[in-house]
DNA sequence: ATGATTTTACTTTTT
DNA sequence: GTAAAATCAT
C-alpha cells in the first residue's frame, strides 16, 4: 500500500474528496461530529506524502489544545503510514503566529525584541487608568465595554491615528484608544490584538517582508474558520494571496463568537473572495442518535443565512430527548442528580455525563447538589489558573525582572505583600517612568526617612531579583522570589483561610512544575516561559480522567462530546440570555448555541427549566426557552418530577 | 496606608 | 446572593 493510499484509508466519500484536493483555495463545511479534525490532518499527513515540505505548511487553530491534537494526530498519521520525514508543519495559534512574526521584525515596527504580552485582566488595570487620566466619565467608558470597542477597532484594522470619531463619545473614544496604545509603546508591552493587528500592518506597509512569508508558507489550513475575526481573516488572506493554497474549515451554524469580533461573514463569503474555491461539506454525523441530530436541526433551521445542509447519520434512532419541567433550580438539580444516579447504575460512568449551562452562576445550585450526594463532579472553566492571584503576583515580578518598564506589573507587585506603599506613593514612583526598579530607588532617595527606607528596601529587592535572572532558571527565580519577598508567610497572614493558603502555594508548586520544561532554554528561559504561560491561558491539567461528571457553560463544550448531555436552565431571559433577546444577530448567535449544546450529545440528551428562578437574589417566574418550542414534539418526552420530593427539605420555597 | 463598611453590578471569553 | 470595588474611618 502507498502512503496516500493508507492516509485515505477509513475516509468516507467527502471527507477524502477535501482531503485530496489540489492547489487552490477550498472550503470545508464540516457540520458537528463529521470529522472535522480528522479531514484536516489527514489533509496535512496527504500534502506530505505528496512530497509537500512540511515546512512549506502552515497549520492555524484558535486554540492551544487544537493545535496540539493536531500536531500529535499529523504525525502519527505519517508515521502509521511509515513516512519518515523531518520536522513538521508551522502549526499553532493565532496569536502564537502573529508573535512569530513579531519578534523578528519588531525592529521594524519599534517595538524591539523584548516586549511582554499583556493579559485581559492587565488591559482592564490600564485601560481604568487611562479613562481616570483623560477624565472621562467612568459611567460612560465602563472598562471592560471601553476596552471592548478598542478591541474591535484594532480587529478592523484601525490605527489610533486612521480613527475618524463621530460625536462625542468616540472623540473621547479616540483620545483614550490613542492614550492607551501610546501607553503600552511606552512600556514595551502588546496586547492579545497587537499580536494579530501589528502583523497585519508589518505586511501591508512591507510587501517585502510579505512576500518572503508568502513563499515560506505555500499551504495554508484554517481551522474554525468561521470563529476567525477581520484582522486574523486578512493575515490569511495576505499570506495566502501568495500561492493561493488555501485550505479552510468550519462551520457558520457553530459560529458563537460573535461577541469577540468573530466575522461569521468570512466563512460566508468564502466565494466571492475565492472564486474558484471548492465548497466540499462534510454532512454525515458520526455521533448523535438520529433524533439528537434531528432535534439540533430542528433548531437551527429557524435561523437565517446559513449554508444550506442536509446532515445525516446511520446511528441508531435514539431515545427520545427528556424534557424536564423543574419546580426550581433546586429540584432541577437534584433531579439530575438522581438521574445521574440511575445512568451510573446502568452502562455509563460519570465521566460520560456532561451538564451545560448558559452562565457560570448556574453551577451553584448544581454543584450543591452534587456534593449532598456525594457525587464527584469537575468544573471546566471559571476561575482559570493563570487568573489566580497567587499564579499573577508571582508573574508579573517575573515580567518584571524581563521588562522593568512594565507598570502594570510593577503596580501589581509594589505592594505585595504588604510593605506599606500604597497607591500614592506608586503613581510617584511610575511618573517617573522608565525603568521602574531604577525609579524607585530615585524616588528613595527624597521623602521622609520612614518611606525612604521602604523604598530603598524595595529597590533593593527588584535588584537582587533582577541580578538572579542572569545566573538562575525561571524555577531558580521563582524560589528566589518566594523566599525574598517572604510570599510564604504573606499567604499565610491574609485574611483566608488555612486550607486556602495550602492551596495557593500549591498552584505556586504547579508554577514551578510549569517552568522546569524551561530549565535547560539557557538566557531566554525566562522570555520563553512568559510567552508560553501568556499564550496559554488553560494550563489546567486536564486531569478530568476520574471518574467524575463535567460541569461547564455551552461555550466552553464546543468541539467536547459526551454519551450523556444534561443541559440546564432552558429558560427565556436564562437561554436566549436577556441580553440578546433582541437584537435579531445575537439571537441567532444564541440559536448556533443551542446547537452546539445539543450536538454535544453522543446517546442521551435532557434538557430542562424551572418554573422559579432565583436571580441575583430574587425570585423570577420562567417560561420555557423558545428553543424548546422549536424542537418538533416528536421527538420529545416530557416530563414533571413529582415535587413532593422536592418540597420536603426545602421549607421555604414559598414566596 | 490600611482595615471595615457600603455600594454596585452581574453572558459567553479559544488568545 | 455574592464578590469585587468604591468609600469611609482609623
Amino acid at each position: 500500500m502507498s502512503h496516500t493510499e493508507s492516509i485515505l484509508e477509513g475516509l468516507n466519500e467527502k471527507q477524502r474528496e477535501a482531503v485530496t484536493l489540489d492547489s487552490g483555495a477550498a472550503l470545508v463545511i464540516s457540520g458537528p461530529g463529521s470529522g472535522k479534525t480528522r479531514a484536516l490532518t489527514h489533509r496535512i499527513a496527504y500534502l506530505i506524502a505528496s512530497s509537500v515540505r512540511p515546512s512549506d505548511i502552515l497549520a492555524v487553530t484558535f486554540t492551544n489544545k487544537a493545535a496540539g491534537e493536531i500536531k500529535e494526530r499529523v504525525s502519527h498519521l505519517l508515521r502509521s503510514a511509515g513516512l519518515a520525514v523531518k520536522g513538521l508543519p508551522t502549526m499553532g495559534t493565532f496569536h502564537a503566529i502573529g508573535l512569530r512574526v513579531l519578534r523578528v521584525h519588531g525592529q521594524e515596527i519599534g517595538i524591539g525584541k523584548n516586549f511582554s504580552i499583556l493579559d485581559s485582566a492587565d488591559q482592564q488595570a490600564l485601560i481604568k487608568r487611562v479613562v481616570a487620566d483623560n477624565g472621562a466619565d467612568i459611567q460612560r467608558f465602563k472598562p471592560g465595554p471601553t476596552l471592548g470597542k478598542i478591541a474591535k477597532l484594532k480587529t478592523e484594522l484601525v490605527l489610533p491615528d486612521a480613527f475618524v470619531p463621530k460625536g462625542g463619545y468616540e472623540e473621547m473614544l479616540a483620545r483614550l484608544y490613542r492614550d492607551y496604545q501610546s501607553r503600552l509603546s511606552a512600556m514595551n508591552v502588546v496586547d492579545f490584538g497587537d499580536l494579530i493587528s501589528l502583523p497585519v500592518h508589518l505586511f501591508r506597509n512591507r510587501p517585502d517582508i510579505l512576500r518572503g512569508y508568502q513563499e515560506r508558507w505555500q499551504h495554508i489550513l484554517v481551522d474554525e474558520y468561521q470563529d476567525t475575526s477581520h484582522d486574523q481573516y486578512t493575515l490569511v488572506n495576505l499570506l495566502a494571496k501568495g500561492r493561493g493554497n488555501l485550505f479552510c474549515i468550519g462551520d457558520d451554524a457553530q459560529s458563537i463568537y460573535q461577541f469577540r469580533q468573530a466575522d461569521i461573514r468570512n466563512i460566508l463569503n468564502f466565494q466571492r473572495d475565492w472564486p474558484d474555491a471548492k465548497i466540499i461539506l462534510l454532512e454525515q454525523n458520526y455521533r448523535s442518535t438520529k433524533t439528537i441530530l434531528a432535534a439540533a436541526q430542528a433548531v437551527i433551521a429557524h435561523n437565517t443565512g446559513q449554508f444550506p445542509k442536509d446532515l445525516w447519520t446511520e446511528n441508531p434512532d435514539g431515545d427520545a430527548v427528556v424534557v424536564t419541567e423543574a419546580f426550581n433550580e433546586r429540584t432541577e438539580a437534584r433531579d439530575i442528580v438522581r438521574r445521574l444516579e440511575e445512568l451510573k447504575g446502568d452502562r455509563y460512568a460519570l465521566s460520560d455525563c456532561a451538564i451545560l449551562y448558559r452562565t457560570h452562576a448556574q453551577s451553584r445550585a448544581m454543584e450543591e447538589a452534587l456534593v449532598q450526594a456525594g457525587m464527584p463532579y469537575r468544573i471546566v472553566g471559571g476561575l482559570r489558573f493563570y487568573e489566580r492571584r497567587e499564579v499573577k503576583d508571582i508573574l508579573a515580578y517575573l515580567r518584571l525582572m524581563q521588562n522593568p518598564t512594565d507598570l502594570v506589573s510593577f503596580e501589581r507587585v509594589a505592594n505585595v505583600p504588604k510593605r506599606g506603599i500604597g497607591p500614592a506613593t506608586v503613581s510617584t514612583i511610575v511618573s517617573l517612568g522608565g525603568d521602574l526598579i531604577e525609579a524607585t530607588r530615585r524616588a528613595g532617595s527624597g521623602g521622609t526617612p520612614r518611606s525612604q527606607a521602604k523604598l530603598q528596601s524595595l529597590a533593593d529587592l527588584l535588584r537582587g531579583l533582577r541580578e538572579a535572572r542572569t545566573d538562575k532558571s525561571v524555577r531558580g527565580m521563582i524560589a528566589h522570589i518566594v523566599a525574598r519577598t517572604g510570599y510564604r508567610e504573606y499567604l499565610k497572614t491574609m485574611k483566608d483561610t488555612m486550607e486556602n493558603a495550602e492551596e495557593r502555594l500549591e498552584n505556586v508548586r504547579e508554577l514551578l512544575t510549569v517552568a522546569r520544561k524551561y530549565d535547560d532554554a539557557g538566557p531566554d528561559g525566562l522570555q520563553r516561559f512568559l510567552e508560553e504561560v501568556a499564550l496559554v491561558q488553560d494550563a489546567d491539567t486536564l486531569a478530568g480522567t476520574e471518574r467524575a461528571a463535567t460541569l461547564m457553560t455551552m461555550h466552553a463544550a464546543k468541539g467536547l462530546e459526551y454519551p450523556v448531555v444534561f443541559i440546564i436552565g432552558m429558560e427565556e431571559g436564562l437561554f436566549p440570555h436577556s441580553r440578546t433577546t433582541y437584537a435579531p444577530q445575537e439571537m441567532e448567535e444564541e440559536r448556533r448555541l443551542c446547537y452546539v449544546a445539543v450536538t454535544r450529545a453522543k446517546e442521551h440528551l435532557y434538557v430542562s427549566y424551572a418554573k422559579w428562578r432565583n436571580i441575583y437574589g430574587s425570585r423570577h417566574a420562567g417560561l420555557p426557552s423558545r428553543f424548546l418550542d422549536e424542537m418538533p414534539d416528536a421527538l420529545l418526552a416530557r416530563r414533571v418530577p413529582d415535587e413532593e420530593a422536592a418540597f420536603e427539605d426545602d421549607t421555604i420555597t414559598y414566596e
